[in-house]
DNA sequence: CAGTGAGCGAGCTTCCGCTTGACTT
């Protein structure tokens, strides 16, 4: 029998403690909550003062059970669930759940895990906290009442299977907002001044180059400076130096490592946080969700010594840095490497790349200030008052620098300052070549995933745990889309001041270059009006924060958390039910003029199905007809020609092996018909495939379902051993059947595969329904 | 996986936050 039971949340925070506690412990993981309201209708009794129906979670059932048949036997049960609200009402659930006595129960916490730490909380146990534990039934039952009575309202009045919530409709808004901005967004433009000049000191030519701070507005006023510097004297006017230091930044929180990862290795949110999982299961790196730069006093140390036997003791600088988030609950270390003396691991080169990234950022955090060197040098113009200015910047003391340099989001116009020839007042500088070039003033940036994190996390929108959760909800249900833009020529203007010679160019440039950023869909921009319309104070971007302040009161016992909701609540419904009745269907309807045939009105809007054309009106005797959108057009953009050329589909293209061609666009997007078989036109637009083209795509992918078949039986066709993603399987009229370990794919006969198809260990599983 | 969109009506969809495997074709 096991004197004591341990409960944490992570199986692999669950291996670690079993190491420092001794063999009277036994430590088990709940794997996260393991109840919740119940998943089908509202779950809150709005009768009886918001009472939640509460339900162990299906995949916890065995969890629970396991759990409970431990407890039994032990003398003590220690709740060690996570410091945070959360994590206060797992344990409290746990409780419920495991039904055992008050006396034997007992709540522990530790921020950090090693054996100080984890001794000290076993000798410092306390109760559980029932009014943290009502902040998060509030929490909870807020985001259901928000996000069951919006969602039911979005399929009735725009599209079905659609969703709203407290965080991921605030997600949504800053994109569509932000490219609202890009759109009503006016380019500028201005000529900047770029010198570059030499100078002979000590028997050895030096370049210089200086800018001009100020921007000329028009070509008339560059080109008049440039006839000024033509003939001009140029000197040293003023040379200042200073001193400056740049301090590292502190250790990763999950929000700052998606950043990095997304800027410095180019990886998505969602893999940042995969890799990680591994690194923090293997035992590499501490946890990865944590809102938390706090290092303990152990990683502390641990770093000093590495720094010291790697660079030196003048490379130390610890510290302890202070978390500046909103709504941080610092439950866990910031995230690190288990064991700094690991500079390197072994394992996957992604794992590698980002262990060194959250290695790297941690040592730096500990190490000393880099010492550097500015210094401006003003260089006037005999036949002017402007002035150039060449900056310099020498590293007196690289520190951290040694090991880290953290990126920015801006990819910045200007030129890094680099180290400057020694040069004194007074010194007469020879010009090679003045140029003033157009530049542009640029659109606000799109936000990447990992710059829309940073913001909803400067808001304190979302937690650590869903981040990358809420991302992929805003593309599941495709209010936002992840893409690549191409940029666009650019011409701009360039004058040359060389040899006393103005000489002037049209250049060319790419500007608009984009990759990987997320742009609204007209599903989401529609949906975020119609939010915007009724729903604005829970679409206010400061709504999370002063909800928060409410479970904060409820927190410190200050107020009841039923009280709390049912004064959000009453409002709240009112409204859902008066927009209920009040309002038509919003689709976002636009006219976009008359069918030239028919005379029939041409719209543009949002169907059951997403964006689409309709001509002929709604309420006419006649059938209105409907047709798609192609990928890339908006209802928002569309002209009437392109929406008229839509209606052009299914078009015949002629005749292959004795059947039709047709070419169509369906619900999945363009295909060719053939045979009464499907292939999706992926690359080019439907309108220019012909019957030759098509022809090419139905090779291609017979080719290719040539190439993943692994065996073929004649006497029946409907059973094939196919090549798949996941591996070899075996397919039957349209059900799939997994191959049992042991069995060759290359070897099956035909009796084989219906004798392993009949097997219900290989029966396909349930599809679990997710759409796409 | 595939040709819809109004309307008829049944039955479905949905939130946020805490955790991992099981699973996909």
């Amino acid at each position: 029998m096991i004197k004591n039971l341990v409960i944490v949340e992570s199986p692999a925070k669950a291996r670690t403690i079993e190491k420092f506690l001794g063999k009277e412990y036994l430590v088990m993981s709940s794997m996260g909550h393991v109840v919740d309201l119940k998943k089908k209708d509202l779950g809150v009794d709005i009768e009886h003062d918001f009472e939640p129906q509460y339900e162990v979670s299906p995949d916890k059932k065995k969890i629970v059970a396991d759990l409970r048949k431990s407890s039994k036997g032990a003398k003590t049960v220690w709740l060690a669930t996570d410091e945070d609200r959360e994590g206060e009402a797992i344990s409290w659930h746990l409780a419920n759940q495991l039904k055992i006595s008050d006396e034997k129960t007992k709540r522990i916490v530790f921020h950090e895990i090693t054996k100080s730490a984890i001794d000290r909380a076993i000798s410092n146990p306390r109760n559980i906290d029932i009014n943290l534990v009502n902040a998060q039934q509030a929490r909870r039952v807020l985001d259901r009442l928000v996000g069951f009575e919006l969602s039911p309202l979005l399929w009735k009045k725009v599209k079905p299977a659609l969703s709203a919530g407290r965080v991921q409709s605030v997600a949504v808004r800053l994109i569509v907002e932000r490219e609202e901005e890009i759109n009503n967004f006016k380019i500028s433009s201005s000529y900047r001044v770029i010198a570059d000049f030499e100078i002979e000191k000590k028997e050895s030519t030096h370049q210089v180059r200086a800018e001009l701070p100020k921007r000329f507005k028009t070509k008339k006023e560059a080109v008049e400076f440039l006839e000024k510097c033509r003939g001009s004297e140029f000197k040293i006017e003023n040379i200042e130096t200073r001193p400056a230091k740049k301090s590292p930044a502190p250790p990763f929180t999950t929000s700052t490592l998606q950043q990095e990862a997304s800027r410095k290795l180019g990886f998505s949110v969602d893999n940042t946080m995969r890799i990680a999982q591994n690194l923090y299961e293997s035992g590499k790196i501490t946890y990865m969700r944590t809102d938390s730069v706090n290092l303990s006093n152990l990683a502390i140390s641990m770093a000093k010594k590495e720094i010291e036997k790697s660079y030196g003791k003048d490379y130390v600088k610890t510290r302890k840095f202070a978390t500046k988030s909103k709504g941080a609950q610092e439950a866990h270390e910031a995230i690190r490497p288990t064991f700094m003396e690991n500079k390197n691991i072994k394992g996957r080169e992604q794992e590698q790349k980002l262990y060194d990234l959250i290695w790297k950022r941690t040592i730096a955090s500990q190490m000393s200030e880099a010492l550097l060197e500015k210094t401006n040098i003003d260089i006037s113009v005999s036949q002017s008052k402007e002035k150039f200015v060449a900056k310099g910047e020498i590293i007196k003391f690289d520190g951290f620098l040694k090991v880290y340099f953290e990126s920015t989001d801006e990819e910045s116009q200007e030129e890094k300052a680099g180290v400057l020839p020694p040069l004194e007042l007074g010194d007469q500088l020879n010009m090679k070549e003045i140029q003033a070039s157009e530049r542009f003033t640029q659109h606000p940036p799109r936000y990447s995933e990992a710059s829309l994190v940073k913001k909803m996390e400067e808001l304190g929108i979302g937690r650590p745990s869903t981040y990358a959760p809420t991302i992929s909800t805003i593309q599941r249900r495709e209010y936002v889309v992840k893409e690549d833009r191409k940029g666009e020529p650019r011409s701009y203007k360039q004058m040359t001041l060389k040899n006393d010679d103005i000489k002037e160019e049209l250049k060319k440039e790419n500007s608009g270059f984009e990759k990987g950023k997320l742009f609204p869909t007209d599903i989401g921009t529609l949906v975020n009006k119609f939010l915007m319309e009724y729903f604005d104070d829970i679409l206010d971007y400061n709504f999370t924060a002063s909800v928060e302040k409410e479970f904060d009161e409820i927190a410190e016992g200050r107020k009841e958390w039923n009280q709390i909701i049912k004064e959000f609540y009453g409002p709240f419904h009112d409204k859902i039910e008066e927009t209920t009745e009040k309002t038509k269907k919003f689709s976002g309807e636009r006219l976009l003029g008359k069918d030239p045939e028919t005379g029939k009105n041409v719209y543009a809007k949002i169907g059951r199905y997403g964006p689409m054309i309709q001509i002929g009106d709604t309420d006419s005797e006649e059938k209105p007809r409907f047709a798609g959108l192609k990928k890339n057009q908006s209802i928002g953009t569309i002209s009437l020609e392109e929406a008229l050329e839509l209606f052009k589909f299914p078009r015949s293209i002629g005749e292959y092996e004795g059947e039709e061609l047709t070419v169509n666009i369906g619900r999945f997007g363009p295909y060719v018909r053939h045979k009464n078989a499907f292939y999706s036109i992926k690359k080019e637009d439907p309108s220019n495939v012909d019957r030759e083209r098509a022809i090419e795509i139905i090779e291609e992918k017979r080719k290719q379902a040539d190439q993943n078949t692994i065996r073929e039986f004649k006497e029946r066709p409907d059973v094939k051993v196919l090549k798949g993603r996941y591996g070899p399987y075996i397919k039957i009229d349209k059900k799939n059947f997994k191959i049992p370990k042991g069995e060759d794919p290359e070897k099956l006969s035909l009796e084989d595969c219906i004798r392993i198809s009949e097997d219900p260990k290989n029966a396909p599983k349930k599809r679990f329904r997710k759409k796409k």
